[in-house]
DNA sequence: TTGTACGCGTTATCAG
DNA sequence: CTGATAACGCGTACAA
């Protein structure tokens, strides 16, 4: 069922059939329904391939994520699908489960399948041979969540987020504020956001207190909930993303601490499922929607200028505050 | 950079370049070598487009989900994707927010992408055309999570889990067991589940309570957390998924409920999250990951001998129990 | 307004 | 083992 056979049932030339499917109103209105009616009869569907061939669009966006475990990139995925649906792109989605080799192996699946463009999240891109590869091979590309000089990035300011977050920790009373953070040196928005606590304690004058890095394995929980029973225990605790939160709520109720009267804790990411939680999850939020979609309209405006992304196209989006049961109310410092 | 280019470059015909990517060993190594270091200087990636083209195989299989918000689909999805890796398809990726209309144009996205076959997920398949429209069409398709005779499925026996897990809340001594869900209309696999419910609770000769659907806005919850104020309130809440669980965890706990000392909750679908919270979440478990390998494994196998999938086709797998300190230990009637 | 014919980059066939 | 060449299905000058 190609173009030469609706075109033959339609009593017509392929020139006009095509016509009918790109430029419907140049052609007469009778044989344009003839055409329409003999396709819709068919099931008829343009060959993609050879319009691609053609045309040199595929109309195609290859996402690369770490994985959809954490409901940060399935909402930035949410974005991404969203816009690229409304400006007539299809994406093609893999992801590298934050492993090195799978991310090379990924980015090639990706540009062998024909992408005009990329949505990247790697874990670091000063390391990431994707990037080089990407360059390369000529095509645009964005960076989610990273922040960078070198690469064209969509993301907020992790470390101011975080500093900030600490200040008003310390303006409503807290000093001994910790750090709970996944793996690292998995991510570079875990670096800067714990860079950013650092910092900000040191602003302040407070002692930074060792990190606690949460790998997904129970014995590193085991540990936060045993160093939380020690004397003299954070009072709040800033982790690096929602996960992490949510694990650290853990740890607290196993050591027997009251959320937030004992212990504040507060996520990064905004995730949604945060505000169904029991106590609520408080929460630095990334408009990670907004992310995937700011994304996407980068490089969509970049394809039909046929150009290329750098450093200079950057965006950043402002981070915000959410509220919730599992720290007490902060001091009235403007957010964001 | 098109064959034509490396053939050039290599000193040698397009033909020879072509076997070079697709049958490397029929080719003088020396020759291989030269046009392979040609290859990697230009960054050259062959074109997809012009090769499915050619060879009439996208290696390409489309995917349509509800969303990506509820984690259940995002673990689907990473089985999908791992398992279409595995077998060297790319997946497009499309989603639907349980809206009919944007179901129909998914499905017509993911047909003009040119993909070879489909994993759907739909509300309902008795009502939905897409699955008239891809038959049309004649692509081989699979259902996740459905049950039905009418096409492929992939998943597990829903009211059976249900019926089965009222049978050992009954063992366990609850009487005044209650179903939660989210909107009944909008899934089938939620009406399945409440159907095992209301066979169950008739069963052991208990009175169904009226079902509370939860769709997501907070006066749904308010409604919960009054009811569960009442006299006499429920002792257990079955949930038709592991979402509306959380959600009635946070109503028991504003209704000033002990869990799972006053009241038991029992969620769906085992979402990996649910462990991580306080109280854990007990749940029926449905091998996610495993559904969405099972889908592109048979469309695979579907592709390769050139057929369709037919509800002949479809694969029960087991569900699970996974203990949560949300229910007091349950009977020990063997589950699954 | 419509039709003819070329070429997009590959793979596969067939001769050498 | 290698090269020439004919499709694959479509979009688009160009001609009518």
């Amino acid at each position: 069922m190609s173009i030469t056979e609706v075109a033959r049932l339609a009593g017509t030339s392929v020139a006009t059939v095509s016509r009918v499917f790109n430029n419907p109103e140049i052609v007469n209105p009778q044989t344009r329904a003839s055409v329409q009616r003999v396709a819709r009869e068919l099931g008829y569907v343009p060959n993609s391939s050879a319009r691609t061939l053609r045309t040199r669009r595929s109309q195609v966006l290859g996402v690369m994520l770490p994985t959809l475990s954490n409901p940060v990139f399935a909402e930035c995925l949410q974005g991404i699908a969203a816009e690229a649906e409304q400006r007539g792109y299809a994406i093609v989605l893999t992801t590298t489960e934050y492993d090195q080799e799978r991310e090379t192996a990924a980015a090639e699946r990706l540009l062998s399948a024909g992408v005009e463009a990329l949505v990247l999240v790697v874990s670091n891109p000063a390391t990431s041979q994707t990037l080089q590869r990407t360059r390369q091979v000529g095509l645009p590309y964005v960076l989610a969540y990273s922040q960078t000089e070198e690469h064209a990035c969509v993301s907020v300011d992790n470390r101011q987020a975080i500093y900030h977050l600490v200040e008003r920790l310390h303006d409503s009373g807290h000093q001994r504020i910790g750090m709970v953070t996944g793996q690292l040196h998995a991510s570079d928005r875990a670096q800067q956001r714990y860079k950013g606590y650092l910092q900000g304690m040191q602003a302040r004058g407070l002692t930074a207190l060792p990190v606690w890095e949460l790998p997904f394995t129970t014995q590193a929980l085991e540990q936060l909930q045993q160093d939380l029973m020690q004397a003299d225990p954070p009072t709040a605790l800033v982790c690096s993303n929602d996960l992490i939160a949510i694990r650290s709520l853990r740890a607290a109720a196993l050591a027997g601490l009251r959320v937030p009267q004992d212990l504040c804790v507060v996520g990064f990411d905004g995730i949604a499922l945060g505000s169904d939680l029991t106590p609520s999850l408080a929460s630095i939020t990334q408009p990670n929607e907004a992310i995937g979609r700011q994304c996407v309209a980068l490089l969509c405006d970049a394809l039909a200028r046929n150009a290329l992304l750098c450093g200079n196209d950057s965006v950043h989006l402002p981070y915000g505050w959410r509220a919730g049961e599992s720290c007490t109310p902060l001091s009235s410092t403007a957010f964001s």
